[in-house]
DNA sequence: TCTCTTGAAAACGTCTTACTAATGGGCTTC
DNA sequence: GAAGCCCATTAGTAAGACGTTTTCAAGAGA
């Protein structure tokens, strides 16, 4: 599920995207256009575009008679979607997954909180569907259909907040639980606590409990967090 | 401070991002290369590759034979600092500064929380430096002085979190912040109790406690969440 | 020898033109 | 009325020429 397979332009930037967003080219290192243009055998105008795009994103600057500086991590735009999605498809992917995941552990107690003033009743519904559907496949390897309750039970905490901010981590948050599902080891069955967590999630929101719902949140976060440091302690911080 | 007025493709960018994202075009407009080209004077290569940045910004989606679409809102990538530029220096101002003081109330605390565990011995410094700032600006009609310290504490805070989502939203929040400042009604001196909180903020990074740390910082964001209510009470939620 | 000036080369920036390709809508046909 | 074909429309790609800025080095002068 690459962005947009749509255009040659779309596939220069699927394979340079995931180059430089995995490090092969070292902060300051210079490329020009022309070059690439070459190695990838487009015209330049497509590969502007490209540079273009990339330049949007903070990982390049093109500077006249210099060439296409990579520019080094802490200008890049990390809540970029598609940058977002590059590193997790490549070298820095525990790194990448530990910082996703302390973001979730500040946002969702608070997203959660927030949907328990503003969710709509068909809001709160979902909700309780979601979590329903978690139990119902939380036994006997249905890893699969577990993941798939479980990401749209966050998907609509974080809509249902009514911040757009946290609504567009809806995706991030997503990729996160399926990259546990799929490429982590996982347990064979997920944590029985967690699956309660989310029910009792849904029952605070539906009735309007914003203090509960934001603490059985927390909780669901910060055992996303343990478990990432059970698998993969001291990446980083 | 535009972001790139370096090039025609940067002042094109700087006029029709603004128009997009202030809704002058509703969701599901179609927009011609072609023309656009023609109404900026300029050639249709530096016309598309405007597009495309716009397109990686989730504003808009070109498609053959139909032209370039307008996304709605829950389209667009929200984080990118280009966007959250524009639209607080629009039409949806009051709404985009409240959800970003909502995200702050989110991740400050939690920032706070990892910056009294992750933060270096000049880090703690730095912290306590801009409090004091704060302080010594606090009274006698200095808001500039104060808004600079006051930044550079948050910004300090979210790099020495050491988690590089939280880091990247220093010049997210320093946007607010200076909008507080600058566009709002500020009353003559900053809170007190605000400058007062920073301090111990300081001091409990400085002390390694963390649970402190937050919590404080918690009661600062919630205040700007206050100060908000007041003045421009019930923009969207 | 050091500095300042000047010039040229290098790389991106822009424009133009031509051509290709896909797609949505209208037209025809059954 | 439905299905399928055809074409106008608009973006996508390519190639080449020229402009512009920036850097760096060579040369002139002190």
């Amino acid at each position: 599920m690459s962005t947009q397979g749509r255009g040659l332009h779309g596939h220069v930037l699927d394979i340079l995207g995931p180059e430089i967003t995995a490090g092969e080219y070292p902060p300051g290192s210079v490329l020009r256009t022309d070059e690439l243009a070459h190695r990838f055998d487009v015209s330049r105008s497509v590969m502007r575009e490209v540079v273009r795009v990339l330049e949007s994103m903070r990982l390049v600057e093109s500077r006249r008679r210099v060439g296409v500086t990579v520019l080094p991590i802490c200008e890049w735009n990390v809540y970029d979607p598609q940058v977002i999605r590059w590193r997790l498809a490549g070298a820095d992917r525990p790194r990448q997954l530990r910082s996703l995941t302390v973001l979730r552990s500040a946002i969702e107690p608070v997203a959660a909180g927030l949907a328990a003033r503003n969710a709509t009743a068909e809001q709160c519904a979902e909700l309780t569907e979601c979590a329903l559907g978690m139990v119902a496949h939380s036994r006997g390897q249905q890893l699969e259909a577990y993941l798939v309750h479980d990401m749209a039970f966050h998907r609509v905490v974080l809509t249902a907040s009514g911040n757009e901010m946290f609504a567009r981590l809806g995706d991030v948050v997503a990729e996160v639980l399926a990259g546990r599902t799929h490429h982590d080891v996982m347990f064979d069955d997920p944590d029985p606590a967690a699956v309660t967590l989310h029910v009792q999630v849904a029952e605070a929101v539906r009735e309007r409990d914003a203090a509960r719902a934001e603490e059985l949140t927390r909780q669901i976060t910060v055992g996303a967090l343990q478990e990432l440091d059970i698998l993969a302690p001291r990446v980083e911080f």
